[in-house]
DNA sequence: GCCAACCTATGCACATACCGCATGGATAAA
DNA sequence: TTTATCCATGCGGTATGTGCATAGGTTGGC
């Protein structure tokens, strides 16, 4: 049979204090338990380990190589236990969070700072991509939560608003609808219109928005890379709608963005989390700072909820 | 609270197994009794590991850090014990043996070949010096035997005769003595006599020996180290008297030796252990080995016992 | 849509382990 | 010789651990 961790952690502190009375005192039991122990240690490894002449308790041979593998044996479970409470309790640890690539690069940095003042050994790992493969993310458990918009409410998912992101036009410098303070949608539809991909979730919105102002649209060209649209506008190949969190990410051209009503389109970003699952407390702490991260945004996103 | 070793270790085969009733039926116990030692881990650390849907058992976050913590914990008992298992059988860990530089240098390389091809993965730790150092090392418990001469016999050690080894006469090469077979004591006190240093416990022999043979001499020079006191012999400096195990150490010179009688003096190898205390598994088998180990020895030594 | 199969949770009873108290026995110091 | 100190041990009460039987709930096949 193999010898208890009570065995053991009762043999490290009779043979460190050198005695059992005082390594009694010195774990608050009795004396008797810590003989009982040892002596029942010894029995299960068939071996003495202890010399005791009344007056001293040494060590034998054996009794030292015990000593240094208990010491081991019971180091790793206090350790273990003790980085494991730092987990449960949130203190140490990844905080995963899969998001869309314009909340990642704008607001991530921010919240992710504010978090770290508070929970400073919590990782987080930031995980970009579109809107499908974030909330698949989340369905695997990859990530622990997600920050982005919800088509289609999926199954086993459950998720609140947490920010609205208003849409805007994206023109060239120069062009005649830059002068104006708002574009509609229709005035973009007599333009050749730059999309992003199908596969993203402002396409979505987009299409949506045009159809919802009597327009039918089909797109002059195509990108994944919003930064590439961004490019192509700046070259004046056409005009776009771009939600306000994705402007800073249409690159270094020169294109200029206006309010874009008739209708006003707003992007909503939900946070999502698994359902019937209780969230890993630093993951529950993150959103918890997200709570009380109510400080200024740019124009055209605002809090919600 | 801490967590038992039991609980950890019945979640870790629940959670690899992903299965109650396999992980029960892997370990030989009801799956009732897995089932409470996970509720009541999960009570102790008050986070769901495991989320059960009747049909599937599935890690959640906290449950994937429990496991990696939980299997360094069970793992380090495991392999603790079994190295501990071991070393208390025998088959690993460091037998000490103090002894005189004779011994150390003739006659234990062979025994510790002997003894290692019986358990390859004990090692032998050799501590060399002379007889007061040596006996010196079993009571400190830093030796777990010696192999040497002894005086008065000294409390809190036991010993048995393990050695006979005559005394010979060391003679330089092409001295009158040499050109017998044997010599007597009384023959080498009219020589000038060349004596190992006061400490060695082959001077105590050697001054009761020529005091037995009612001869007073007086050293016509010391030398702590056999291979000096050789030196002056074949320097042709005078003549001395070492048993027959310390002939190889005499060094490269021109020196021989010969049977020495009047009286024949013998000095006793004894192994000594500490009284009380029984002998780690390892060094009872290297004494074994020794027992078995009764091959040719060199002339003027025997086995005894 | 219903039934059978399967899996985990739990009430119950029993056995064992564990603990502290009190005390015995042995030794070193006074 | 006496005293004080320390470890071992008998004893009784409590906590813990285990298996059996069964309840409760979900999945998959018919």
């Amino acid at each position: 049979m193999d010898a208890t961790l009570r065995q053991l952690a009762a043999y490290v502190a009779v043979a460190r204090a050198a005695s059992f009375t005082a390594a009694a005192a010195h774990l608050h039991v009795s004396q008797s338990t810590l003989s009982r122990a040892v002596a029942d240690l010894e029995r299960v490894l068939d071996a003495r380990l202890l010399e005791r002449d009344t007056r001293n308790v040494q060590l034998t041979a054996a009794g030292l190589e015990t000593l240094r593998v208990a010491e081991q044996i019971v180091g790793a479970h206090e350790s273990g236990m003790k980085e494991l409470r730092r987990y449960l309790l949130g203190e140490s640890g990844v905080v995963a969070v899969a998001t869309l690539p314009s909340v990642a690069a704008v607001l991530l940095p921010r919240m992710i700072s504010a978090f770290r003042r508070q929970r400073p050994r919590v990782a987080v790992r930031i995980m970009d991509g579109l809107e499908r493969a974030v909330l698949g993310r989340v369905l695997s458990g990859d990530a622990d939560f997600a920050i982005t918009t919800v088509g289609a409410s999926p199954d086993r998912l459950d998720h609140r608003p947490l920010i609205r992101d208003q849409f805007h036009a994206v023109l060239p410098e120069g062009h005649p609808l830059a002068e104006r303070d708002e574009v509609t949608w229709e005035d973009l539809a007599a333009e050749p219109f730059l999309a992003v991909g199908p596969q993203s979730s402002v396409r979505r919105l987009t299409d949506a928005a045009f159809a919802q102002a009597g327009a039918a649209v089909t797109p002059a060209a195509e990108a994944s890379n919003v930064a590439t649209v961004g490019g192509l506008v700046a070259a004046g190949l056409g005009v776009s709608a771009m939600p306000a969190l994705v402007l800073p990410l249409l690159g270094p051209g020169h294109v200029v963005h206006r309010r874009l009503t008739g209708p006003v389109v707003e992007r909503r970003l939900d946070v999502v989390v698994r359902a019937r699952r209780t969230l890993p407390l630093a993951a529950a702490a993150f959103l918890d700072v997200l709570e009380e991260f109510r400080t200024e945004l740019p124009p055209g996103v605002s809090w919600m909820g």
